[in-house]
DNA sequence: GATTAGCACTCTCTGCCAGAGAGTGCTAAT
DNA sequence: ATTAGCACTCTCTGGCAGAGAGTGCTAATC
């Protein structure tokens, strides 16, 4: 085991930036001429040796140049990088788009994942995860229609559910309150389980087929309501995906639901590091050799979760790092303005 | 123009039928042999020639096997095809999948778009559209933890919007409910548009600020929540798209606003045929050559909409079909039967 | 007159081969 | 420690030949 010389990283550092700008494998006459190290080709085959000894680099057929295994690129993210700030200009034009379109975290997030795809080239996901223990808060019978009634629930923590409903003989507004106001008095600050219980403990329930159905209504949450993606298509066009098979795959991998219990992971069982990357199949069962991850937890104040890029692992970090966290800190920010813009002077009477 | 005689119909229809199976150019022998004419490769041959001059078929190189031009998919479709009946264990496995999982319209119209989609091995779309005016309904506050109110609006069409406020100082949920029915005395049955006329035209309005929020709140609707689309990745897998190029292109045309936009306007501006097939670029503009649609309108309670597949030219017209024609007669009778289940006795007062 | 056998022709597809090009590893010289 | 030199390996490209598939046309046949 050698050690990684000052030459020996900058030539790391070079292969990894070269190989993930052309996707090409990159050769010791092109660092010898283009780069700073002025040093024969041969002498950066001699450290090419080393550094494949290292398992850093390693050529896919004998006579290409060199391409940086998944440890090369690791140790590029951790000790060589070098993060491409963000340039007033591209603060502008994405503050500028959020600006316009942001009404509600709704809005928000689905537009900074589109944003951030396609920033960066690569498939951007957004979840929120709610902290609370899903109880219901409301409950609200709507008139629609003759024959039609919308049953809405609201969950404490701001999830809605609804479901249209058909009540003989027909109910009108007046009576459907009432019977809101029954269903609330009984269920509000339960969860759905407790509401099972209900049903089976009291013999003479009120309304019983409406607590049935609410019961069943409020249970598990769909999660993927509250995750965001974009960039596949964007991601496809990489060259790694030139082949039916290989994009197929892709695009089984970046299911939203597989993206989205991953980064979760990532971000959950790690320390509490704010930032990870993480490349290719790392101890972490759920990762797939030749997939990266970059992530960053966000807070907010009705929630909190993970902003990610994932791509295939010739990515470029230090491109895409600064910019994941820094739309995570302006999702933070932003979403604290957003709630004050909206203010009422208070109770009028 | 040479009329089509039976045998020349005949030879149009197995050419079809065999190019959609194997997705390869038909040659004179194959049919000659394989088929039930009872005629040599040469007379096929000169089929062929006539069926070309038609413009039914044609070759891709001069030595290849023939294959259908558009105006073939059009002439078999009209008059010669076979439409695969749907056997009792299709029907079974479908009704099945549906009545464990279909509680609402909103999982029904999801659940049937993938089991076409996997049925037919193409995209599956499926719009909803509303025949309301999209007043509002009901208002509701509801107090989610210290700072953050929820703001719920149901619209007469079913639409449920809802926002996030950060309302100072704090109004308990019993002072909410007191907003929420001023808003209701002045809202109710408002549009969007009414509500802003009455935020210019009465000077000293109760809760303005609110009042404006609700107005933005539900403006026009972003329509792709009403519309449920499956199927991408196993249509990608057809030797249509066999190269990075292709699929690209086909994931952009079947982006779901696109289709949506497209299928609506199949099934509008024509007659009100209830089930339409589109080969290829028609006269309507929207279709680009080399895809089709099979559309079949549904009606149903809570609205109604079209279903539809939408594939490759290629496409097993006589499979699909009939398909998409039973869901839509399913859906139908489905969301009836779904409406008539949840019943209540009555007021209990 | 419709059908078919026969045949020359065209086009694709595959494998093969040679040559160019790129890049390496190793050795010997600096 | 560095580098020039060189043989070696591997990929890539284009050309070419041969096989295979299918056609169009003509002349013979039913």
């Amino acid at each position: 085991m050698n050690t990684l010389t000052e030459r020996r990283a900058a030539i790391l550092s070079l292969v990894v930036d070269e190989y993930i700008r052309t996707a090409e494998p990159v050769s010791s006459k092109f660092l010898a001429d283009m780069s700073e190290l002025s040093v024969s080709p041969a002498t950066v085959r001699n450290e090419f040796a080393l550094l494949e000894a290292n398992g850093l680099l390693t050529h896919p057929h004998t006579s290409g140049g060199r391409i940086p295994t998944e440890n090369g690129y690791r140790t590029y993210v951790e000790q060589l990088m070098f993060e491409e700030p963000i340039v007033e200009k591209e603060r502008i034009t994405v503050e500028h788009q959020l600006h316009q379109a942001a009404g509600s975290v709704d809005e928000l997030l689905p537009l900074v994942s589109t944003i951030l795809a396609g920033w960066v080239g690569n498939v951007a996901i957004i979840t929120r995860r709610s902290e609370k223990k899903r109880e219901l808060l409301q409950v609200q019978l709507v008139d629609i229609s003759g024959d039609t009634t919308l049953l809405v629930c609201v969950l404490d923590d701001g999830t809605v559910k609804k479901k249209f409903l058909t009540i003989y003989p027909y109910l009108n507004q007046a009576l459907l309150n009432q019977h809101a106001n029954v269903l609330n008095e009984l269920l509000a600050g339960l969860t759905s389980l407790e509401i099972r219980g209900l049903i089976k403990s009291s013999t003479d329930l009120e309304l019983s087929d409406l607590v049935s159905v609410i019961a069943e209504l409020i249970v598990d949450e769909n999660m993927s309501e509250n995750t965001y993606l974009d960039g596949i298509e964007v991601a496809l066009q990489q060259p790694e995906f030139s082949n039916q098979e290989s994009m197929l795959e892709a695009m089984g991998y970046l299911s939203i639901y597989r993206l989205e219990r991953l980064i979760n992971s990532v971000m959950t069982d790690g320390l509490d590091l704010s930032t990870r990357i993480v490349i290719g199949r790392d101890d972490d069962e759920n990762i797939s050799t030749g997939w990266s991850i970059v992530a960053s937890k966000y807070g907010l104040d009705t929630g909190r979760g993970v902003i990610a890029v994932v791509g295939p692992t010739r990515m470029a970090y230090g491109y895409v790092l600064p910019r994941v966290r820094y739309l995570a800190g302006l999702i933070t920010q932003l979403n604290r303005d957003l709630g004050r813009k909206n203010i009422l002077d208070g109770p009028d009477d």
